[in-house]
DNA sequence: TCCGTTTTCAAACCTGCGTTTGAAAACGTA
DNA sequence: TACGTTTTCAAACGCAGGTTTGAAAACGGA
């Protein structure tokens, strides 16, 4: 781990990851990340073997990232009354708003990918989706018991749909017209005011 | 409008509407764009001032055919009872799902916007947002008379994040695990669903 | 210490990009 | 028709991108 071969790997897909988010695949240059990362160009090709093979490798470390996190609390979720088990869901699912931190960079990363997914997401979607598709199934269930499968798939897209809006756009949400300030506080504000509307919706349903 | 040389100017921007649409403004190049429209390589520069300018034209005309439709309507709603004046802007968002139409091209370069937005767009938003947004907060006003300003604002983003989510994600919901056929009874069945929950939701609030 | 392997490095290579150029063609008006 | 302007065009320019190269350096087990 600490061998010095690790550690330009390391640096290398540190910054790679910083990159990526902030700018997306296409903009981000390999002269970029090595500058960055204070490391020799060629030893992207030679650890990674090339600029796509990096990329992957930033995807697959998001995206554990982003679901680890969120599957971590499912067996929680099971134990909580069905209200709580949203909420905390929805509170974990707007974690990327309070901070500029590593989930924040995970979810830039997917969000570049909603827009146009290069092959190399699909197929991680396709292989490692279906646990975190199946928590997400699984809560709004309890909610609509007697649903069908095609209405629970809509339920639960709708369901992470209501996060992300705010998710994705959250630095036009910091400027006006909105101006909203993203300090824990009121990102706790907006995750219970999410869960009484998302409630409120099932409830419907 | 005939004149020759309003046709190469029209030809480019319909071509590179498509382009920008599909794969965003890094990685449509104008050697692309002047292939696809069948004209000369400086004519770009001639008519437009460079890349930068052409794309500013398009994101024009995305913005103008994506808010007038709404815009047009805006007049109707005042008129309907707020439940039904909810659905039908909810039907109206949910268009960009129905075809592979021209409001589909234009959503998706907003989609690539909302992503890392240009200084180009953010110019164009914050000039020309306000109607959209005003007709938006004035539709969520009639469910939440008595709210400030902050959760109405909220509250509007939210509805637009409502149907966003399924108008961005349309491709992947196309296949599995979903496979939501998105013809248009479904895209009514969909937005049916949409305003119930969102009706319910905004009455809980 | 020695030696085969792994890892780093500076430089060059090639390709594709956006833009420029200057001349030819088309246009429109008098 | 004649002539100044507008529009097209092929070619080239300069630059930045990802990758390759071959040698130097560092490593690590014998």
């Amino acid at each position: 781990m600490t061998r010095p071969s690790e550690i330009t790997r390391d640096r290398i897909l540190k910054a790679a990851e910083r990159l990526f988010a902030e700018r997306g695949y296409d903009a981000t240059s390999i002269r970029a990340i090595v500058a960055r990362a204070r490391v020799n160009q060629a030893a992207i090709n030679y650890h990674f073997d090339g600029k796509e093979g990096l990329y992957r490798e930033v995807l697959r470390a998001a995206f554990r990232g982003l679901t680890e996190d969120q599957l971590a609390h499912a067996g929680d979720a099971a134990g909580l009354p069905r209200e709580q088990a949203l909420a905390a869901f929805i509170r974990r699912q707007l974690r990327p708003l309070s901070a500029r931190d590593e989930a924040s960079r995970h979810m830039r990363i997917f969000n570049w990918e909603t827009v146009r997914p290069t092959p190399v997401f699909r197929k991680l979607m396709t292989e490692e989706a279906a646990p975190f598709m199946g928590l997400t199934v699984e809560l709004v269930r309890r909610f609509l018991p007697d649903a069908d499968q095609r209405s629970l798939m809509v339920a639960a897209i709708w369901l992470i749909g209501q996060c992300s809006v705010f998710v994705r756009n959250r630095e036009q949400l910091a400027g006006p017209p909105v101006a909203l300030e993203l300090d824990d506080s009121t990102v706790d504000w907006l995750a219970q005011l999410l869960s009484r509307w998302t409630l409120a919706g099932l409830a419907a349903a």
